[in-house]
DNA sequence: GCCAGATACATTGCGCACAACTCAGTTGTG
DNA sequence: CACAACTGAGTTGTGCGCAATGTATCTGGC
């Protein structure tokens, strides 16, 4: 039995390819307003709503500390986010955006409106790929998980 | 007019979500055999077509030199690959499966048998998932490529 | 044959991703 | 209260991705 080894054929390395096109399609509108594709979720996910922690961060971006500490370190320095410590419980690191985060929203909307028409695909068909990968990243994420010191 | 900036609502969120998901689901099976993602994938075309150059393996599987080189390094250094300089022009270097590197696609055969049972999704689906990511991604090439030297 | 430009690959530098680890702070149990 | 276990964030190390640059080789025009 001749396993379907072709490149072609795994879906895996269809959604590899597509997510490195889709951040390759905003990666020059971006750097040149300062951003960089995770930034750029990481503000999305501020936008839809400020002062989340760290670990909020992550579990809305799928994101561990080891990638959201280092890259929130960048985005305070550039000026479009302030990390603080309040509230009751000390550990927890809550992110602001500045004047300066919330003023990119705007260019932010234009970029993304400028990519959404130059796709070459139907309304429905992004639609359909966007609830699929959805769907995957669910289903796959359950493949990993769950297991978590089960013998293996 | 207040522009659709939810992060659900992203293709390419969800486009890099899965793909991340994907990735994660092979990261364990692999690492067991010594593989990273990008190296299993780096198999797979030369399981296709053994002895291609750098430059065949760029373009089959969108990733250029500054990600090659060293990845090759490393699969040379880990026994799976050779690097040869053979034929007229010797600027190119064509890369060669080992013994070790063909034997691989006995277990990663067995594996991707896994992994695929364990995605709870019908398979036409997953064969519209696939579709579609590959539309996006050609569509999405050609929104960076081809202006190349436009004024922007 | 000579040399400017092109081509193939390698190197450098930076920003992710993620595993593994550290550390400060909190919580549950006796 | 004491203290072990846990939790939230940060740090370290490795491997991508990719832009920019370097270097050797090749090609075409003369």
């Amino acid at each position: 039995m001749q396993t379907d080894h072709q490149l072609d054929h795994q879906i895996c390395f269809a959604l590899y390819s597509a997510a490195r096109a889709a951040t390759a399609a905003y990666r020059d509108s971006l750097a040149e307003i300062g951003l960089t594709y995770t930034q750029y979720v990481t503000l999305l996910a501020l936008w839809e709503r400020d002062g989340r922690t760290v670990s909020e961060l992550g579990t809305v971006l799928r994101l561990d500390s080891g990638t959201l500490s280092p890259l929130l370190t960048r985005m305070s320095a550039t000026g479009l986010v302030e990390r603080r410590r309040e509230g009751e419980d000390g550990r927890r690191v809550t992110i602001h955006l500045t004047d300066a985060g919330r003023d990119l929203e705007t260019e932010v909307a234009a970029i993304q409106r400028r990519l959404h028409d130059a796709v070459d695909m139907e309304p429905e068909e992004l639609a359909t790929l966007r609830r699929l990968a959805q769907r995957f990243c669910e289903s796959a994420a359950g493949v990993t998980d769950p297991i978590e010191g089960a013998p293996r």
